[in-house]
DNA sequence: ATCATAATTAAATAATCGTATAATTAATTA
DNA sequence: TAATTAATTATACGATTATTTAATTATGAT
């Protein structure tokens, strides 16, 4: 008999073991997993439904839609995932440090929590109006964002050139960090890369050089 | 009567004006600009025969179905890409500029064609096996990355430091060139950048700076 | 002039989508 | 213990999807 017999399929029912919420969970974690994967529209209901060992009326039952799991799913992945942005971005001390320090928070965050990047780019990026506003509101509050006012701080201080553009070396700063984890599935093939922990630790090393001191040796500098 | 009137559309038949590649034309350029904004899967044929302003069957009679005028679009959107790519990478004369013209070059082609970077990303990075195979082959082709050999070249001739890691500097070349781009929706708003002459003369200047002197001030620097 | 063929639309088809409803079982409450 | 509510599945529904087929008209070849 072949092994893929399927497991007996439930009957209907309230369950017996009183597991009130290992269903809510299993659809948010295999949601997030196949929209990370494959987008928003390409995942339906029923695939996620499968993927979580449940019903899809489930999804109905417990976040009303298909855009209400969505929303379930950026709520518990990202939200998390901004604070610790925001928190990296406030504790500045006022020395070079700082964006050391924001830089290896950063590529650590997203080293730690793999979807992330895929999901992010794909929301904040590409799914135009649906999480992107919330993102912009949420990281860009306050009038400015906070990179880019730690960077201007430093120029200030004396630790970073007065020649540069803050909101452009911000961005760099980003994209620098984020870049390798988004272009990974890439990378990965034409770099020869593995992500594991010596990785994270050469590309922190090797963004706060390049980010710092730059790539021209020494003899070539102006 | 409402102006919203549609123009009378047209009956059956072969059109008189023998004008016998403007649909598929019309289809491709529709189909990229709806695959470029929504991805692959949002957008459906008919959506795309809209656009065209012809009958879906016609995604059928030339390009054999929604795949097929998929990779119609990205034959004619990213091929010429990467013939440009290639070139630019090619043209290795020896000496600290051609870091500048790879980035320069790349760059401006980049502006030049704004619905590549999404369609790109989102196709070389997100819909895994559909381009990414053809991408990776054809752009890490013969045995390695031209730009990361360009890098090392350029280490060895004594022109970037020793201490960079050939790899990841290529990566974070890519990245910075790029990264811009695929964020702009984001950006835009966060750092209230607008696409034009100004910004991508600004974004060179300020990566060639920030990639080879790096930021920090003289005065911190080791 | 006739006939095959190319280009186009309209309409039909089968599948799949998200959602809604009804049935079923266990837990909770009265 | 009886009644109600919570959690789950099965199934049905209408909309939309990609695709196919048939009809229609002009062009090109003979």
């Amino acid at each position: 008999m072949p092994s893929h017999a399927k497991p007996a399929r439930r009957k209907p029912g309230r369950p017996a073991t009183a597991d009130h919420t290992r269903a809510q969970h299993a659809l948010v974690d295999a949601a997030r997993r196949l929209f990370a994967e494959q987008g928003y529209s390409a995942v339906s209901m029923r695939q996620i439904a499968e993927g979580a060992g449940v019903n899809p009326a489930m999804i109905a039952y417990y976040f009303g839609g298909k855009p209400g799991l969505y929303e379930a799913v950026l709520e518990e992945t990202l939200s998390p995932f901004l604070a610790k942005l925001r928190s990296l971005a406030e504790q500045s001390r006022g020395d070079i440090g700082d964006i050391r320090g924001v830089l290896e928070g950063y590529t650590r965050t997203l080293a730690g929590n793999p979807w992330i990047p895929q999901l992010l780019v794909r929301e904040v990026l590409f799914e135009s109006g649906r999480f992107r506003e919330r993102f912009v509101r949420q990281f860009a509050s306050r009038g400015g964002n906070l990179l880019s006012r730690l960077v201007q701080h430093e120029i200030d201080a004396g630790q970073l050139r007065r020649d540069l553009d803050p909101a452009l070396t911000a961005l760099s700063l980003i994209g620098m960090a984020l870049f390798p984890f988004i272009s990974y599935p890439v990378a990965r093939e034409v770099f020869g890369l593995e992500m594991n922990d010596a990785l994270v630790q050469r590309l922190i090393e090797h963004h706060i050089r390049l980010f710092l001191q730059g790539a021209a040796a020494d003899k070539v500098r102006p």
